[in-house]
DNA sequence: GACTTGAGCGCG
DNA sequence: AAAGCGCGCTCAAGTC
């Protein structure tokens, strides 16, 4: 029982949410203190403005603030210069909670469809915010509710579904973790990714000649574009259009099916070299070209949006900007400020090696230990070359069947028993229309009712072969869905825990003296741009920005907050993360 | 004219 | 080379 008196009567929770007042229409903030033992305060009035300020204060008795969605409450306090620690977002946690096969009952949260919204629903550009005042969010259509008594309802509602589970703690692990990734995307958005868009266009132009007038062609394409219509002397084909260039090539003997990059390369053609090339770097300009630059960058920040949970698996998608999907190419344009360095890490195999701690699989996990994985299978010979080994794990994962991969995946069924039963299981459930979980706890979604259908028509007296092929087929898919849903899961759990280790550790690191902290080029930035903060994630693979002094303590935050989410995870279990770290002005990959 | 769909390709 | 998983974005074509 905790004491009447000392730390322990610290609010374990704080519960912001808006509440009617004053014929405002916007209405006021309360905030409503909650206990270890879940004992409330009485509501806490704060103006709108004065939020930050509360929020500051209250800070330093390290609560966990709750709210209904993080994008909605925080970049304000960002903003304002208010960082917190820890939070409870009720939206994504009711994803997780609600659909988790580790709740026992599901009921109180499903019936709660106010909660159901979407990642990003109703958010939109966020209002104008007037000058020196803080507004609360606002309701939009689809929206999760932002009123203080459906927070404490919600809160209430995730706290006993929480308890009621048989392990607590893993899903416990999961919702913070979750909302720790929340904060550090709404930090990630605010503090930008630092860009150089003058070498950024130092690479466009040498690639596509240089920037052309609004609504014209680089001359390099024009060119391709050129080459490609001589060599299939058809001086009109157009390269734009899949069926119409789909036609040209047919016409000029080239027998494709489709205009896709791969069934090209099989042909030998003079058009085929300068229209891959055409393809290539058409796609860098439609993607990443000029355009992007002037939508995107600002002040030497790319300012992405992240959507944490955005993916089915748990992965974090992105909106607007594609920020997963920088190309490699570009990447030298990601540069830190004069005086500061970019520390990035990559974790070398992160799926195959959650899915050896998964599974305990000690063959799996002793072929990584402490080196390239793939280069482990080589060497204690369950295939003959690094690129095999890579196509055999990747096909065990995936499900492939066919080809070289399906080939080579009956190797590591002998060699890794236990990690390939663990994907096989779920194969095996997803195939019967079942839902897997992920080592935390996070639970696949059912198949569709089209595919229900499809199943009950084939096994229907009438049913004609073609009935129960297409059943067949699409069982598979969906078995190859659940397969790879608990590694890809399991490894965006890891991955979580990582970021929010990281955040963690590099807020703790002492502040740079003066010397070592050379204020970053946007010195209008968020205060805490002011001292290493992370600027990028990438599935497996993050990077911050510091200052030069302090980039030997970020890389050793970094390797720490690998080790400790592995420990976090899996326990004891002998699987490492190793990281390929890098320290450089630049972000160069390879 | 506004919206959806599919091809194709960028990322892991 | 591309098969096997998960995404977002752009353009052209199809639909209303």
């Amino acid at each position: 029982m905790p004491s009447r008196s000392g730390p322990s009567d610290a609010p374990r929770w704080c519960v912001l949410g808006r509440v009617p007042g004053g014929g405002v229409a916007r209405g006021r903030v309360a905030a409503v203190e909650v206990d270890a033992a879940g004992e409330r305060s009485a509501p806490i009035p704060i103006a709108t403005a004065e939020l930050p300020a509360f929020v500051a204060a209250r800070e330093r008795s390290a609560p966990r603030w709750v709210w209904s969605d993080t994008p909605s409450w925080y970049p304000r306090l960002l903003e304002a210069g208010v960082r917190i620690e820890r939070c409870h977002d009720l939206r994504l946690c009711h994803a997780i909670l609600s659909r988790s096969e580790a709740v026992p009952d599901r009921g109180p949260l499903l019936a709660a469809a106010r909660w159901e919204a979407g990642p990003g629903a109703g958010e939109g550009e966020p209002a104008e915010s007037a000058l020196f005042e803080i507004e609360t969010p606002e309701d939009a259509p689809g929206a999760v509710p932002h009123d203080l008594d459906a927070a404490l309802e919600e809160f209430d509602r995730q706290r006993a579904a929480l308890a009621a589970c048989v392990d607590p703690g893993r899903l416990g692990l999961l919702v913070a973790a979750e909302s720790a990734g929340a904060l550090v995307a709404a930090e990630m958005a605010a503090a930008g990714v630092p860009w150089d868009a003058a070498e950024h266009d130092r690479l466009l132009s040498a690639a596509l000649g240089p920037r052309p007038a609004r609504g014209a062609k680089p001359v390099r394409l024009l060119e391709l574009a050129e080459e490609v219509r001589a060599a299939l002397g058809d001086p009109r084909a157009s390269l734009d259009s899949p069926p119409k260039l789909l036609r040209a090539l047919r016409s000029a003997g080239i027998d494709v099916e489709s205009t896709s990059r791969w069934e090209l390369a099989e042909h030998e053609h003079p058009a085929i070299r300068p229209l891959l090339r055409y393809k290539k770097l058409s796609r860098l300009l439609t993607a990443k070209g000029w355009a992007w630059i002037d939508e995107w960058v600002r002040d030497g920040r790319y300012h992405p949006v992240y959507v944490p949970g955005g993916v089915v698996t748990g992965r974090w998608a992105s909106s607007g900007g594609g920020a997963l999907q920088l190309p490699r190419q570009l990447r030298p344009a990601l540069r830190a400020d004069p005086g500061w360095v970019l520390v990035s890490a990559d974790v070398a195999q992160l799926e195959p090696r959650v899915l050896a701690a998964m599974a305990a699989d000690g063959a799996m996990a002793a072929a990584g230990s402490g080196r390239d994985l793939y280069s482990g299978l080589v060497e204690q010979g369950i295939v003959g070359t690094r690129q095999e080994a890579k196509i055999a794990v990747l096909g065990a994962m995936y499900g492939s069947t066919t080809g070289d991969s399906g080939r080579l995946v009956p190797r590591l069924r002998r060699s890794f028993p236990a990690a390939m039963r663990l994907v096989d299981t779920a194969a095996a459930a997803g195939e019967q229309g079942g839902v897997v979980s992920t080592w935390l706890g996070r639970s696949s979604p059912r198949p569709g009712d089209e595919w229900e259908e499809l199943q009950a028509r084939a096994s229907l007296p009438g049913a004609t072969s073609r009935d129960e092929s297409r059943a067949r087929r699409a069982a598979r898919e969906f078995g190859r869905f659940t397969r790879n849903f608990v590694v890809q899961g399991t490894a965006a759990e890891w991955a979580l825990a990582w970021l929010a280790e990281l955040r963690l550790r590099l807020a703790r690191l002492p502040s740079p003296t003066s010397a070592e902290s050379i204020a970053p080029a946007r010195a209008s930035g968020p205060a805490f741009e002011r001292q290493p903060h992370l600027v990028f994630f990438l599935h497996d693979e993050v990077m911050v920005h510091a200052p030069e002094g302090q980039a030997a303590a970020v890389a050793a935050a970094v390797r720490e907050s690998a080790e400790a989410a592995g420990r976090l995870l899996f326990g004891s279990a002998p699987v490492d993360f190793p990281l390929e770290l890098r320290i450089g002005e630049r972000a160069l990959k390879e």
